[in-house]
DNA sequence: CTGAAAGCGCTTACAG
DNA sequence: CTGAAAGCGCTTACAG
């Protein structure tokens, strides 16, 4: 490999320090330098091509302009739209991403958040799995800024930025009751996470809310490690109870789309042998003969937020915490369109 | 901020050098050192919370450990299964990830490249756009090593790993002449890149050895910056021609989604009224009435080798060019399927 | 078995 | 207006 150009290379070339190439080149001490040596210097270092090495700058300045980002799984659409939008933020302030995804293993998230803490990311946007409070706490003793995103631990005190997910799913509960729905189902992941409890939790407040007697047997849980197959049982026990679901609202665009290939394979009509909504947006219910309906988030100010927050955590030592909650929108879509009876 | 710990800390923790204890930590001279002082080295390294600094690290040893990976959008579902893939596979030998988006834009392509190469990627998975030659002929200059992925330039010697897009085109070509159609459209991009025009090649191929006249209307061309519009008005072309296609096949899942849309809208029975078919799986399909048969690219493998391949030639400077053509999958499904006439 | 020392490529307070 | 020099946190050949 031909060595690279340094600032010493250039520094010879042209007959001065590296000190003086370093602040032409950073556009240092403007207007105090000569005009006829920067000139050169920019030009020599043109003629060179010269580019400066970030690392050893970095090792100096304590500054990597880089961004961490860990999320569930780049390939689902919602952390692969997330992951774009904030890439795209901070682009706009030159700041670059490093990604990993942590697959919603504990471990995993672990390891990837250390190789980016390590590589010195001047701070971190984290979608964390379960179990990763000691993580969280690690950070705020290392006082490394970060952003939760899409999750967060309530007991913890950290800037967040997060859907209001106990009234998107009160919300679109009470849009099936109001539909006439009084047998709903819920699909959900079986997890601890605060973001998914919530959901549940709205969903049993609208039914209360509306002196629906909840039964148990409606609220059907799936592992994420097990989702296809979990999904499809879960359906079958909605569908197949005595007394069948005739509405389900499924805890995600992911659970969404196994149980209504399921469900289609099934040959139930929607809406009108079931009708469904979920969260999250996805364009593959787009050409769905029955699109579904479902919570919106608004994933490109979340993302933005987030970035936005960030970089203040980065470039001013106190900012004091910020902890976002926005709303989500309720698409109504032919999932749950009442028919004409 | 609290001052990180440094080798420098835990050495005069310990009482010994900084040589010793970045020796031990890195398990170089195995052996070779007192076991009791490794040992307290260790768990010293431990108490106090230590993590390399690997800015320094990589400064000293040119190496990052990272890989800059260029695709044209993050938030399309071909390059966000692509990035999952060669995410895995980079963690698996302890490479991080740095990526970026293009948008097919040279000007944006350019630039991330620069940030990406000043950052020290230690080698790049690249997906350029058009009129990126200049920028490759940089990095064969630089000898940075790289390779491409879905796309590469004929003209230039590089690693890359493609499909075979002519044999694609030309086989999905075949699957509609077999079901009968004459007067088959395509609907591609009005780009210069060799995998997009391999494809028109690969459909011109089929329709000539079938002795199909090929009627210029029939090959629509759009634009990526106005992709929806275009394609609509591309598929007005061919439907409302005075000699109506009855088959259109599209040269990307996006070209297709869109196109879909669209034709459902008009109210198009498929494949009665028109049979379709498309490049790239998306299982944004999965759920439509009628399934879009299209040509499958082994991403897995796509990304898996790119991985590979590029590791080699970071690791032994004069690994040999590589360049792999792999075969899509053609998966026929209901948009093709023959009615029983 | 261990340490002193040079050096990776930058930045920046300080001196002149 | 410019330069000598220290130092960021590591690694590693060399010496002992």
């Amino acid at each position: 490999m031909t060595r690279k150009v340094s600032l010493k290379d250039i520094a010879a070339a042209v007959g001065v320090s590296t000190a003086l190439v370093s602040y032409v080149l950073n556009n240092k001490k403007e207007g105090r330098i000569n005009k006829v040596v920067a000139e050169k210097i920019r030009s020599t270092a043109l003629a060179m091509n010269y580019r400066t090495n970030q690392i050893a700058k970095s090792l100096k300045t304590n500054r990597t302009h880089t961004i961490g980002l860990i999320l569930a799984d780049i390939s689902n659409p919602f952390s692969a739209a997330l992951a774009r939008v904030i890439e795209d933020e901070a682009d706009k302030h030159h700041y670059t991403v490093i990604f990993g995804s942590s697959d919603e293993n504990p471990e995993k998230y672990r390891k990837i958040l250390d190789a980016l803490v390590n590589r010195q990311a001047d701070g971190l946007i984290l979608s964390p799995p379960e179990h990763a409070e000691p993580q969280i706490t690690d950070l705020q003793q290392q006082q490394i800024p970060f952003v939760l995103i899409d999750r967060y631990f309530p007991g913890m005190e950290t800037n967040y930025i997060v859907l209001d997910n106990y009234k998107a799913a009160f919300e679109v509960t009470q849009h099936l009751i109001d539909c006439g729905h009084k047998r709903i189902g819920m699909i959900n992941y079986a997890s601890s996470l605060f973001h998914l409890t919530e959901r549940t939790r709205g969903y049993l407040a609208a039914l209360t809310k509306n002196k629906i007697p909840f039964i148990p047997d409606y609220l059907q849980q799936v592992n994420v490690t097990d989702l296809k197959a979990d999904t499809e049982k879960a359906v079958h026990n909605l569908l197949q109870h005595s007394a069948p679901a005739a509405a389900i609202l499924f805890g995600s665009n992911v659970i969404a789309m196994h149980a209504v290939k399921y469900i289609n394979q099934q040959q139930y009509i929607i809406p009108d042998n079931v009708a469904l909504a979920c969260f999250d947006e996805t364009d593959a219910f787009d050409l769905f003969y029955a699109p579904l309906t479902c919570i919106k988030q608004p994933i490109r100010e979340m993302g933005q937020l987030a970035v936005k927050m960030l970089l203040e955590n980065i470039e001013h030592n106190n900012t004091p915490l910020k902890q976002i909650t926005l709303d989500g929108e309720l698409m109504v879509r032919a999932s749950t369109r009442m028919s004409d009876v």
